[in-house]
DNA sequence: GTGGTGAGC
DNA sequence: GGCTCACCAC
């Protein structure tokens, strides 16, 4: 057995198979976890122009909700105080978070003394569109085929299965690998037969800097770790974000990979590194067990060492944690785990919260935040909208808290009836309602907390909507891209004119005519222009009914529209 | 549908 | 600690 070591892979031909299909059973998948370092300081460091190497942190009312890798150095930590940020780092840049203000009509930029907790709603809406600017740069820098894979997993982390990707270059790169059709499934592939002294990342565990005899695991998060750097280079010069990376065979270990060093590294866990990795990593910073259950596994183990949860035998742990559990943590702790990228970069649902100190006290108080809950929502839908068709919510749900986020919560949601049409009226007026609803079971005030979320968006517009008119732009090339509506935006009320999608009188307001984007908010991206153009990077895809050149990705939404706008012509 | 948990900036 | 997001148990 030994001495074929050389000669054939512990791999079989099946295991390749499965590669090609991106299966979570295959031992040779590839995934990696891409997460942008300090993402908000990063935003707010690029759009003012400032060095990334000056300390930084973004604020939100008199905390930092993230601090750059030079601030940390100082000694500042996220949820510091500024008084205290200051005092660690006299020369801190603060930055605060845009803000809602009642009356206004749109969130921007103001300067700090004017903000305020009691007037001013938070906005993280420049955080969000970097998001998904980074997400389209991915996505439009992958090869369109084999099917992309990409999650967005929060607003800065995005998981990517490479492996389909990995196996055609695999193929590509060895040969020996195209022999195979003879084959039988369970045959073992031929080795490798190469040696691998590049890895393409910062660290590697399970190997030093060379490895004499890899097998096909090892090349593949080898060719997967190539694709990554490249996409960290790509983020880098088009948008001047650093990321950290890890690259290993599933979710769980990639994104523990990507935490072992920041900022702007990238680790690979080969099988082999995997225990190594994991035993020198606290068990409570598994995904999933930071809170609670992460808690009830210390105590009744003693031990936050994931080392000696392994001296626990299975039967021990289900009895200790339930089957469920149990056998999740058994498997975690080992490396095991096969849950699937989850082919998602659209948001479900749209919150929009607030926190109110003092409490407040009456139903007109809470009207007054809801009618800025649901300019914030609309805002966003618009947004949405202009890269994706798949925007028309179905259900809004009311919370309440009394107390803090730990106190007791009420919630009431309903489906959003398919005659209302989505505007600013309709949607307070069915917010209102649930307030009502919520008021009218028990005593309300005085109330902490306040949110208005829109969900279970939908592909198919609303009757009688105008869905057409969203097109407009589209059919104006040449210096369009076909998801550059939010510069578009910037572009028609530089030129002073309403973008045109805007002019669908069905999903804007009728009875306010200020809507968010109607005014120019104050943020501008330095390295804004024109976000991409498709038609010179890749081969788009014509679509035949209306000749419209569109992404290889949205060609299926692509299509759901048409159906969507037949189905509106025929009403 | 409702309430709750876990996560990240 | 505030503001989001996703997911799950009931």
């Amino acid at each position: 057995m030994e001495q074929n070591r050389d000669l054939t892979s512990r791999f079989t031909r099946y295991d390749l198979a499965l590669l090609v299909q991106s299966s979570v059973k295959s031992p040779l998948r590839v995934i990696a976890l891409l997460d942008y370092d300090s993402f908000y300081t990063q935003c707010e460091s690029v759009r003012l122009g400032i060095s990334p190497d000056l300390p930084l942190c973004v604020q939100q009312w008199d905390a930092v909700i993230a601090v750059n890798y030079p601030a940390r150095r100082h000694g500042v930590v996220r949820a510091m105080s500024v008084d205290e940020v200051r005092s660690k780092c006299p020369d801190i840049i603060l930055q605060h978070v845009p803000t809602w203000r009642e009356g206004s009509d749109t969130w921007a930029y103001r300067s700090v003394p004017t903000i305020m907790p009691g007037t001013d709603k938070a906005a993280l809406d420049p955080y969000r569109l970097e998001s998904r600017r980074g997400l389209q740069l991915i996505k439009r820098t992958l090869p369109r085929s084999p099917p992309q894979l990409v999650e967005k997993a929060s607003v800065d982390e995005i998981y990517l299965d490479l492996s389909a990707q990995v196996y055609d270059i695999m193929l590509r790169r060895y040969p020996v690998l195209m022999d195979v059709e003879s084959m039988t499934e369970n045959d073992f592939l031929p080795s490798p037969r190469t040696y691998i002294s590049n890895w393409n990342a910062d660290s590697v565990f399970g190997t030093e800097t060379e490895l004499n005899n890899p097998d096909w695991d090892d090349i593949s998060l080898h060719i997967g770790s190539e694709i990554v750097r490249d996409l960290r280079r790509k983020l880098y010069d088009e948008m001047k974000y650093t990321c950290s990376a890890g690259i290993a065979h599933n979710k769980l270990l990639a994104k523990l990979a990507s935490t072992y060093r920041k900022p702007n590294h990238q680790t690979i866990i080969l099988r082999r590194g995997t225990h190594e990795f994991l035993t020198t990593t606290k068990f409570t910073k598994l995904h999933g067990l930071g809170g609670d259950l992460g808690v009830q596994v210390v105590e009744k183990f003693q031990t936050n060492l994931i080392s000696e949860l392994l001296q626990v035998p299975l039967t021990e742990m289900t009895k200790a944690m339930g089957t469920t559990i149990g056998e999740w943590i058994f498997d975690i702790i080992r490396g095991e785990e096969h849950s699937k990228v989850n082919p998602r970069t659209h948001v479900q649902s749209m919150l929009s919260a607030k926190t109110f100190v003092p409490k407040i006290v009456s139903i007109d108080q809470a009207s007054k935040w809801l009618r800025i809950f649901v300019k914030d929502l609309l805002g966003r839908l618009e947004e949405l909208r202009s890269e994706n068709y798949q925007v028309c919510p179905t259900i809004i749900t009311l919370n309440h808290l009394i107390e803090g986020r730990f106190g007791p919560s009420r919630s009431k949601q309903i489906t959003i009836p398919r005659s209302t049409l989505i505007t600013e009226r309709s949607l307070f007026n069915i917010a209102h309602d649930l307030l009502n609803q919520i008021v009218a079971e028990e005593k309300s005030w005085p109330c902490r907390s306040l949110s208005l979320r829109i969900s279970g968006f939908q592909k198919v517009s609303q009757p009688g909507s105008l869905i057409s008119s969203y097109f407009t732009p589209k059919s104006n090339p040449p210096d369009r891209s076909s998801n550059g509506f939010i510069d578009d935006r910037h572009q028609f009320h530089a030129a002073g004119e309403p973008p045109a999608y805007q002019r669908d009188v069905h999903l804007s307001s009728s009875e306010n005519q200020a809507l968010p984007s109607e005014k120019p908010s104050e943020y501008t991206f330095s390295e804004e222009g024109p976000l991409h153009t498709l038609e010179s990077e890749s081969e788009p895809y014509s679509c035949p009914h209306c000749k419209m050149s569109i992404h290889a990705t949205e060609v299926l939404e692509h299509l759901d529209w048409h159906v969507a706008l037949d189905l509106s012509k025929a009403n």
